[in-house]
RNA sequence: GUGGGCGUAGCCGAGUGGUUUAAGGCGCCAGGUUGUGGCCCUGGAGAUCGAGGGUUCAAAUCCCUCCGUCCACCCCA
């Protein structure tokens, strides 16, 4: 027997009402926002995502889907959505269109993972960027369209954890005070600590080892090293996030994963942080663009995983289940009483209706249980007597009631049923 | 990648060495007379008890390996 592979899932017909019911909030801000969608290829050159989300991290050290494909060519299944829509940015010459370009994508994103809930090797992300401005208004747009869709779906109890983490000007002379801060304690680290202080300082801050976090507690912050145009991008940012009314938490630990990131990065949580908290997450990256040989483009975006929206909206009870009946189902005693429904069925379907009719030799009984099953507001019921005068038998299946009308006028009344008309 | 729990029909789940030809419920299919659903009643189909190997007269039940799943770490969405 095959199964799907493992951390993959089948999204089933039972399941697909859920997803429909966010993407539809999600498109609906989208449109609002300004946004437009963009749909990158499942896969990229290998090289695309080990420049840009940095040879250090753990996504290209361990958890990429890299191969070579049968012409030798070095590729790489996406784990993040960013890099390519920047790729596709430069390719297609978007710097000559007005800025900033504004791009949306819902794309299924491939991590070699050990599975658990809310974590999987395949996963939806829905992502926005918005490329070609500096302003710190983007920053706050991006912040605010990821607050409203989580509030949008109902989503209760979320924090917006926010920081700083400079640019090539700044960071360097804050990541110095950083390691020296850390070099007197270092020994005392956890073995990963150790290697970061060496490699990557910034992750030293988000070590989960307790020893590392009371020392990363107290470490220097990011926000106190800021040069002065970090500094005032930062200031607008806060003030116009509080002008949106978006609660936010300053926190100096918070660095992300991907090495892009420049000045603002956040992150959004559920309050009860269970074991993937994180429910979407995003920052500026202005360098992203110019590192893969494109212009010096500034950019702002965020990410969010479909499967955590949806895990968190299951906790709260957020999640819409039936995806609603069918109109119409015909229910045919006989042969003849069958070729009467396809031509019935062909005319109800064109006039927008949805329905169908039942397959094989079965009774009425069985025929109006399988109406009850597929919850079919009305059924036609169509015998002998009604061939013999061309009329069927209308029933609403709510009241129970049911009428015989003429064949031909059916559809009218179908209509001044269902669409009140 | 590390550590731990779990794995019985589509789903939930009883059974922890021999009355098991593996309960029960949901769901599915059919019937409850001659052309009428949702409730109820009756019946039926559906399980190589995750896979492979071993121990034993005897294994779903004990042991080993693998696979899967869940939880924690790690990382992130």
């Amino acid at each position: 027997m095959f199964k799907t592979p493992r951390g993959t899932q089948d999204i089933l017909p039972q399941d697909q009402p859920a997803w429909q019911h966010i993407e539809n909030t999600i498109l609906t801000l989208c449109h609002r926002y300004g946004f437009e969608r963009i749909s990158t290829p499942v896969f990229e050159d290998t090289g695309l995502f080990t420049r840009t989300v940095g040879e250090e991290t753990d996504i290209v050290q361990k958890e990429m889907y890299t191969f070579k494909d049968r012409g030798d060519s070095e590729i790489t299944l996406r784990p993040e959505g960013t890099a390519p829509v920047c790729r596709a940015y430069i390719q297609h010459g978007m710097h000559n269109r007005p800025q900033p370009v504004k791009l949306y994508y819902f794309a299924t994103i491939y991590r070699y993972e050990r599975p658990q809930t809310g974590r999987f090797r395949e996963h939806h992300q829905f992502g926005a960027e918005a490329i070609g401005d500096k302003d710190p208004s983007l920053d706050a747009e991006i912040i605010h369209m990821a607050w409203k869709i989580f509030n949008n779906l109902g989503l209760k109890d979320l924090t917006t954890q926010l920081n700083t983490i400079g640019c090539p000007k700044c960071r360097p002379v804050y990541l110095e005070n950083l390691k020296d801060f850390y070099s007197s304690r270092i020994h005392e680290m956890c073995g990963d600590c150790r290697v970061r202080h060496q490699r990557n300082p910034l992750r030293l801050l988000d070590c989960k080892n307790p020893v590392c976090q009371s020392a990363a507690d107290s470490s220097p912050r990011s926000y106190d090293y800021l040069c002065p145009e970090c500094g005032q991008h930062f200031e607008k940012l806060k003030t116009y996030l509080r002008i949106l009314e978006i609660p936010f938490l300053l926190n100096h630990r918070l660095v992300r994963g991907l090495d892009y990131y420049t000045r603002t990065v956040f992150e959004v949580q559920p309050e009860d942080v269970g074991g993937q908290s994180t429910i979407g997450g995003g920052g500026r990256y202005d360098n992203l663009i110019g590192e893969l040989g494109g212009p010096p483009t500034p950019a702002v975006g965020f990410a969010t995983g479909l499967e955590r929206i949806m895990l968190n909206m299951e906790k709260q009870h957020l999640l819409p289940k039936s995806n609603g009946g069918i109109d119409i189902f015909i229910a045919p005693l006989d042969e003849q009483a069958r070729e009467k429904g396809i031509g019935l069925l062909n005319i109800l379907r064109q006039e927008g209706f949805s329905a169908m009719m039942a397959a094989g030799e079965k009774s009425l009984k069985a025929q109006l249980r399988q109406a009850g099953a597929f919850s079919a507001r009305y059924v036609i019921i169509i015998g002998e007597e009604e061939i013999k005068k061309n009329s069927v038998i209308l029933k609403d299946m709510a009241t129970g009631e049911q009428e015989t009308i003429p064949a031909n006028s059916l559809v009218n009344s179908i209509s001044k049923r269902l669409k009140g008309s």
